[in-house]
DNA sequence: CGAATCTCAGGCGAACTGATATGC
DNA sequence: CGCATATCAGTTGGCCTGAGATTC
């Protein structure tokens, strides 16, 4: 039991030590951490409607407005209504979004390399399995986040 | 390379995660996740500097001051002047604050029991081990925090 | 109608910067 | 003197609640 709390306390540091070096990093970029983070996931889709987004960083759909209007407000995103559903917004990469992102990809570079000194090649795929595994168990029980039914449609956008 | 990314966004997850779920356990008790993390670290010893309290919860001496006063004011942790060192404060948990503690702590067992399903016990020891590593991989390099120098006293207060 | 998606107003705790006072 | 410890003032970004508009 009591290893359980060591445990949170490990988890907590690794991701506090990471979240910091991370925003040192993009600090002179003007781009926070977790808006690299909402960039990436950006770049893994050609456009996604904000509640997706919100479903993919896990976070909060008003948390993920604010900072859609900060970064549309610098014209890294864009933010379009859906074609198909009136309530949805479409959001991309701009250009310049896409570009910017490219060049703090790079930056970051040394920073993932650090993070693989950390264990073997070989126990990274372990301990990704791990956290994915700690991330479900953590996951909110029933009633999700706003949600009180069940999520149903993925919306590919 | 782009492991590192993934095993990034994995580790953030699974911090998000079970930080939400902590802040929800205690939210009725007006207690917050890292509050609570800073009560367990006074809980380990009678009595710690401020600057200890930063170096162990891994925060900001600015930071780590607001919170104090928030629970001073709420009479879970007491401010002493150091008797040996006029500069240092002496920081404890008043009996009161022990007993919310240890109430908090009650309650959250059923958190760090669904926390240990996400892996076998024979697999804790090594995840641990492993997350110490990655903090300490992603340590701050040269320029610790504020510091110029280095540590050098641990001041066990 | 209910439900989903996003918008808006407002508040809060955490983190940071920079400057300052005091004691070692 | 330099350095360490803590304080104060102010800002920011992230997260949350609660309410409302619009659309499915």
């Amino acid at each position: 039991m009591t290893s359980a709390h060591e445990f949170a306390r490990a988890l907590r540091a690794a991701y506090l030590a990471l979240h910091r070096q991370t925003n040192d990093c993009f600090a002179k970029n003007g781009v926070t951490a977790d808006q690299f983070v909402l960039l990436s996931a950006l770049t893994d889709a050609d456009a996604l409607t904000q509640q997706e987004l919100v479903r993919r960083i896990g976070s909060d759909p008003n948390t993920v407005r604010a900072m859609l209007l900060l970064l549309e407000g610098r014209g890294l995103i864009a933010r379009e209504r859906h074609p198909s559903d009136g309530r949805a917004r479409c959001v991309r990469l701009t250009g310049k979004g896409r570009q910017v992102f490219k060049k703090l990809w790079t930056k970051s570079e040394p920073l993932r390399a650090r993070l693989m000194t950390a264990f073997r090649p070989e126990e990274a795929a372990a301990l990704l399995e791990l956290l994915h595994r700690v991330a479900e168990a953590m996951a909110p029980p029933a009633s999700n986040g706003r949600r009180t039914t069940k999520p149903k449609r993925t919306s590919a956008c």
